[in-house]
DNA sequence: ACAAAATGATACAATTGTAGTATCATAATA
DNA sequence: TATTATGATACTACAATTGTATCATTTTGT
């Protein structure tokens, strides 16, 4: 099972790579170099993130991507929103007809409880709070285990 | 995204039906008519059950299934276990020599600290708790919406 | 004008996991 | 020994994920 899909994890440390940035744009290629991925794939996802409104883009030579919002304002859960959907983590199976609890289901309920939790705590992570905490630990050079 | 496939769900309802059953074994069939569910995926599901230790089996004329175990130790964590593998919100696709955050990924620790809290509330839901609740609300004929 | 460097749009392919089917063997009972 | 049950196992279908490939369009510099 799988809260994060590779879509949502490369979408995440593209922005994280961008946000970190001085250059005012930054270009599929250099964001391949950093993060050394595939780069159609990548170049697909910004198209994405673009599309969503999370990033600028500019054509032509000299072009790329910038943040269309400020990191503290973009969550994991947008991300995953965009590229996974809703955050589910219940999809009751049964029909209705067939489902005996269907109005008083307690494995649906306790999962729902679960779900709202969890998203709480997606909510909290923004693209701010995971450079923050990296660079930081950068800064000091403590690295942890 | 899903914590929980159909294999665990059928499971679950399985081994509900299964605890509150007052005769000594039950077979897949009765289960089939009780459930509606396919059944040979039904069949497979109680193989592996069985196979796994939470169900005993007889076969032969008047064979069935009965709990191995009390359903107070059955937890969905259990079940998830056997047919989803270990509940893991979190896997990090990047190779280790490519990640520039390896020793301290601020994403991987607040994923796990998530995964940590959810996996607690997973063990807590088991099929005696499933059953007890839902045969309470049918006594008191109060269906919640 | 034109070549180069960038993104935009879109269709296609490979892999994997989930969901489900089908068949035959084996055991227990009457 | 026929019937009723599970055991074992191989196969198929479908959907989501994870990519790849191609060509069009826009911008910039010469």
């Amino acid at each position: 099972m799988k809260l994060i899909t590779r879509n949502t994890d490369y979408a995440v440390r593209a922005l994280c790579c961008i946000a970190e940035q001085k250059q005012e744009v930054i270009s599929a290629d250099q964001l391949v170099k950093s993060l050394k991925m595939p780069r159609p794939f990548l170049r697909k996802i910004l198209q994405t993130l673009n599309k969503e409104g999370l990033l600028n883009s500019s054509m032509g030579k000299g072009g790329g991507f910038a943040l269309a919002v400020s990191p503290e304002k973009i969550t994991l859960t947008d991300v995953m929103e965009i590229f996974q959907g809703p955050t589910r983590l219940n999809e009751c199976k049964f029909r209705k007809s067939d489902c005996p609890y269907i109005n008083d289901c307690f494995l649906k309920k306790k999962i729902d409880e679960i779900e709202k939790e969890v998203i709480v705590k997606l909510k909290a992570i923004t693209i701010a709070s995971i450079i923050k905490k990296e660079v930081n630990v950068d800064d000091k050079e403590v690295r942890g285990l």
